[in-house]
DNA sequence: TATACTTAGTAAAGTATATTAAGAAAGTTG
DNA sequence: CAACTTTCTTAATATACTTTACTAAGTATA
């Protein structure tokens, strides 16, 4: 464990008042002082060296309380950039962010060539953030958070297995490093998105929640206490294989009932060739070569009584998932990220009924279920989330990156 | 959040040294002092103090390292005592345990009448616990641990619903914190044996792991970097309500397919009534009145074909739902308890065998599965460990109980 | 045995950092 | 404009870790 010591010490009451600013917008010294139980003479030094590191600067004065008037601190958004990157199957997003995480100042996407082997993979990661830093040399970066689609060892930076691709053991964490000489963290894209939606959005820190990923697979990230929980083999958040119905279709991991064969995007495209090879009227009959969960949402936009109903049903299904989870670990708010979560209400409407009706308390039946606000963005801006909760972290012994 | 100060400083390195000594057995301040990175001097001061508080004490000299002889410093374990008590619906079991938990030293049980209200059963708690210290007058209490079925509000240490009993809101924290005036721990059961699991057995502080009760009902207490998880609204862990067969019986909660109608004690033994009325051989046919799970593990261990088979499919369902939950979670370790777990390897084998099928990956597949080793002590310990984890806890600002 | 060397533990001085006390700055209010 | 508030800073103080130096108690070897 950590032992206490000075430095430490120091490090913790740094990032106390460093997330305060962060969480509160601005904020006087005073009210620092106040609400962190820490006195004015210790918030004033504190204060003083993030003024110097430039990860805060003084706004204008607030309005008097009988005296003084306070000057306002507010995070220095500007001051410092992150990249992030949200590597997914078909094509890889490179975002630069500030440090509030609100603002994207660039972006790039870069398609995957299908049969890529690891080498270019990597030398496209390099090259995608070299572009980004060469269209913004005035921008001072601290760090790249990358997001990777598959199994990830995040100790180590290393995506293990990405299935999509087919590519094994890439050291995304040391090419990166060597390369720019910054910071770089790795993880699975669905715990990027969870921590994402905890940092940008849920503010206070001490919330747990999950975020769950439906897409082609579905994977989720559960935060628990501010912080992303990995489990102890880093695979914490597998709900795509959670047995809903064990007389159900068999799933590509040998067993039968995995949540993923009747909730994922492929699962409920194929749910509709089904139906339509049984002759159900729909307009999706005429589909040509390969139907996907977006021409099925588009059809329910459109009225579709099949395409609502599959809908429907997948939420049902997520429901059910989701009522366990809660019942494991009963979060205070529960995120769909993901493709199929463009589907909207088509998809939250059964979800969120499905849990009213099963849930065992009051209380869980209320956990709320929003779909993810951070869009198109969600495991960019995770991936950048991953480096900033790093940042506003204690450093302890660490050696800060700015 | 805990802000830097020195005390807090202090108390952190107090508990760090403390927990060595305790995780270690028996350890010298130098070695103490290499492990920690703390310096010589400050584990000596902090030694001295831990000394004169009574919750260590120097043993005989260790083995020379080539030098002076090491003086070994042990856990003062009979220096303070600490009750527990484990309220079960039909009984409730009082213990008096020593530091180190691994001895009680003198133990009462009291039944539950059927019936009881409120008023009376918070009177037997006391009367008992008098009784105890009574009998025990040369020893130093520092706290009462309560582990309670049915669903417990331990933040508030109010025993919120008892459904075999049908009580609500009793306030047991603070009726026996008023009678006794010492710390007061109030947990659910489950959650209470997660904790006496993890605290007694698998030292290591930073682990994860779950414990399951599987009895009437089934629960669980998932323990998380070395603390008990409680959820948003505390109810984490419920899953017995885990849905793993859409298709299946109707759970008293309303919905079909929960884990606790296939694999809690009277699921089991209302399965067997069932096979038998169809006709089924076994030894069991001529039960008088309710068959129990007890009944069925006896005739299980004579042999009995459709005993052991019953216990078999149990234990394949409590697999199945056990997979889930490391796909969730990921825990190091599992722990199961409560009193189908007396069924030894009937149940035991087929969870492991289930889980080694149809876990995804081979880290998950080995995750160790054990039946729980406290015995009949299981949740009682667990409440002492409430007591034990708070006392090596930091203290932080709290005032120390000793 | 005597000397040199190790390791364990302690005492004294030094240092980092929070806290307390006091003051300066910049307001508001009557 | 005097009196009072509130904000922020400066100077002195206190706490608890660290560094340095030393004592205690052993082992190894001549």
């Amino acid at each position: 464990m950590q032992r206490g010591s000075f430095q430490w010490m120091k490090s913790l009451n740094k990032s106390i008042i460093l997330n305060k600013i962060r969480s509160e917008g601005s904020i006087s010294r005073a009210q620092i002082a106040k609400e962190t139980q820490l006195t004015p003479p210790t918030v004033g030094t504190i204060v003083k060296e993030l003024l110097e590191q430039g990860l805060i600067k003084e706004s204008q004065l607030g309005i008097s309380q009988g005296g003084r008037k306070p000057t306002l601190l507010v995070l220095n958004t500007s001051g410092f950039h992150i990249i992030g990157i949200d590597a997914g199957p078909s094509d890889v997003q490179f975002v630069i962010s500030d440090l509030s995480g609100g603002k994207i100042v660039d972006e790039l996407e870069k398609p995957v060539e299908f049969g890529i082997d690891e080498e270019n993979f990597l030398q496209m990661l390099v090259s995608g953030v070299e572009n980004l830093i060469h269209r913004n040399t005035s921008l001072k970066f601290i760090g790249i958070g990358v997001a990777m689609h598959g199994v990830v060892d995040s100790e180590q930076g290393i995506s293990v297995f990405a299935p999509n691709l087919n590519l094994r053991n890439m050291n995304i964490k040391s090419v990166l490093e060597t390369s720019f000489e910054m910071v770089v963290k790795v993880e699975n894209d669905a715990k990027a998105l969870a921590l994402g939606e905890a940092w940008f959005q849920n503010q206070t820190a001490n919330t747990s929640m999950i975020a769950v990923n439906v897409g082609r697979g579905i994977g989720a990230g559960l935060v628990i206490n501010g912080k992303l929980y990995s489990g102890e083999h880093g695979i914490a958040g597998e709900v795509g294989h959670m047995t809903i119905d064990i007389h159900g279709k068999t799933c590509t991991c040998g067993n039968d009932g995995c949540l993923q064969t009747v909730a994922s995007g492929p699962a409920i495209a194929e749910k509709a060739m089904e139906m339509i090879d049984k002759g159900y009227q729909t307009q999706l009959t005429n589909y040509n070569g390969e139907l996907t969960a977006e021409m099925i949402y588009l059809a329910a936009v459109e009225g579709d009584r099949l395409a609502k109903d599959l809908l429907e049903e997948a939420g049902t299904y997520l429901g059910i998932a989701l009522t366990n989870l809660i019942h494991v670990c009963n979060p205070s708010t529960i995120i769909i990220g993901g493709g199929v979560s463009k589907a909207g209400d088509f998809i939250l409407k059964p979800i969120v009924n499905t849990i009213r009706k099963r849930a065992i308390s009051e209380k869980a039946q209320a956990t709320p279920v929003y779909v993810s606000s951070l869009g198109d963005y969600g495991s960019a801006l995770g991936a950048v989330a991953l480096i900033l909760s790093d940042i506003f972290e204690p450093m302890g012994d660490r050696d800060c990156p700015i």
